[in-house]
DNA sequence: CACTGCCATACCTCAAAAGTATGAAATCTA
DNA sequence: TAGATTTCATACTTTTGAGGTATGGCAGTG
């Protein structure tokens, strides 16, 4: 079978056109290289080498192997390096997950946009779902990491990263009594007759559960009249009128004109986090890259938001 | 450095997902396969596969390396197919040379078309010049065959095919007195007092001399007033009316409406060959099947010209 | 014609790859 | 939960083959 070691001394020999002087340049002696080459003749039972007085000169057969033997090569010595990128995360693949609030937060298209662009040669590939169905997908290795909103309740063997928190706004239909003062805060216990929209509990255990909890620390239990699948769809549900909801700062940009958002005062618990998740066990090296990234570009996210929160 | 023994052993390592299948398939016992493992991942410094309770997963990093040998593992297995062809002439490359008077044969155009066609895997380059440089491009290999007119003075170490012999023809300018009776055959004592114009006979000596001494035969010596340096000059200088020639009879494709040509009788040595010259020591392999190319589209093409000869 | 330069051959040495035997860890089963 | 089984890791031995040294043989060269 062929090896690179006779492909190297091949192409040594065809680039020294001489024996002797191909050997010294490998760091060996002369028969052992002559031996090499009849070897490599006798498995290919083909002529490589014309042998003239002065030297030795490929025949054709021996030109093909030639260039044959430079590509291989060439690709062989590459190899080490490309591993040494991929165990550093910078080339690979890489599976990112993200609940649909977590996708609305401006920050994580800020950090995916970042990524692809200082590394390049890793392969993103996104997937948008449920809280529970991005935890089953880490724990199976079909994603590496994935941004949520919940604390996602102590799956073991995930390693979780509070991103950021951001507080949750009242969103109230256009024309609702408490949508008056759009820019004063409101109490938690205004909202104690209200009927609630809130998303369903079984997507994503973190965000109902906060609300419900910083409700009863208010002293009532909010009354939940609909249940919605997304998020998105609880604000349809909000304009709409059918009631009011809590939901993270960041969906202001949702709702348009139908919807009213107002700040809550008093309880600081009411607030959404950002985390991303990850495996703990066998985690891709171009998470260790995503984390980092995150990790740089916080402060300055932070810094730049801080103001207007 | 890094191995195909060991990258083969790698892919297998990846595609069984078990050391002990993965030996087995590879014809060896699991401890030196564990080793040599081992070995690729001291040598690299990096984790390759992560070893799972049941059996081995490839890491990112393993996985790019995976990619890696199964790219160069192909390259490698199709070197001995490619040298094979090459030391066969069916891949590599060809240099023909011809001189001009050859190119205007229409046979030889028709070998190149269909050597290019039947072995598209040699890159055949062309080159047309005077014979003195072809034989001397054949011996310093700077050329691989060359189709040439002149019987070649007997240059050591060139190997020659005789392939076709066509008639010589006298051009002569029209309104020639000879020039009346075109279609009977003309007897060459009839030339004695003729001006003749031939080609140079240091650029080729072969038709020069055959002239000459079919002229001689006859019974005279041709009275050469002028020497062109190609075929085509030639012909210009007849059609100018400077003289008359003896050409092959390929060259009647040339001259258009101001030259006519006459069959001439009696000299039966008044022939202009076509021939095959090649190397005789270290010939490309494809000159093989130039060979044996031509020889199959001889019978062809001598039965498909002899009736209009 | 002796000399020099090169490739080829014969024989020896040694390193490293493969084999054998066995251990250790973890899951599966009764 | 104990024992059986599976699977990778380690220790030690054997063997193959790559490389080294010495030398021969063949051609050009001065």
């Amino acid at each position: 079978m062929i090896d690179l070691r006779r492909l190297r001394a091949f192409v040594a020999l065809a680039e020294e056109g001489h024996v002797t002087r191909a050997a010294e340049r490998l760091g060996m002696q002369q028969p052992p290289l002559t031996r090499l080459l009849q070897g490599l003749e006798a498995e290919l039972s083909v002529l490589l080498m014309h042998r003239l007085p002065r030297g030795v000169r490929p025949t054709e057969a021996g030109k093909v192997l030639l260039d044959e033997a430079r590509l291989i090569l060439a690709r062989a010595d590459g190899v080490a390096d490309r591993v040494h990128r991929a165990a550093r995360g910078e080339e690979g693949s890489l599976a990112i997950g993200f609940t649909s609030s977590a996708a609305l937060h401006p920050f994580v298209p800020k950090v995916l946009r970042a990524f692809r662009e200082s590394l390049p040669g890793v392969e993103v590939s996104l997937e948008e779902a449920g809280t529970a169905e991005l935890v089953e997908g880490l724990v199976h290795e079909r994603l590496d990491a994935a941004f949520v909103r919940s604390p996602v309740g102590r799956t073991p063997g995930l390693r979780i990263d509070a991103l950021l928190e951001e507080p949750m706004l009242v969103a109230l239909p256009v024309g609702h009594r408490l949508a008056k003062k759009a820019a004063s805060r409101l109490l938690l216990t205004e909202l104690a007759m209200e009927p609630f929209i809130l998303y369903r509990r079984t997507a994503g255990p973190g965000l109902y559960d906060t609300i419900v909890m910083a409700c009863r620390e208010a002293g009532f239990s909010p009354r939940v009249t609909q249940e919605a699948p997304r998020l998105t769809a609880t604000l349809s549900l909000v304009a709409a009128g059918f009631g009011i909801s809590l939901v993270p700062a960041s969906m202001q940009r949702l709702g348009g004109e139908d919807i009213v958002y107002r700040a809550v005062a008093g309880s600081s618990k009411l607030v959404a986090p950002l985390l991303l998740a990850m495996r703990q066990t066998h985690p891709a090296p171009a998470v260790a890259q995503l984390r980092s990234l995150v990790q740089r570009m916080l402060p300055a996210y932070q810094v730049s938001t801080e103001p207007s929160q």
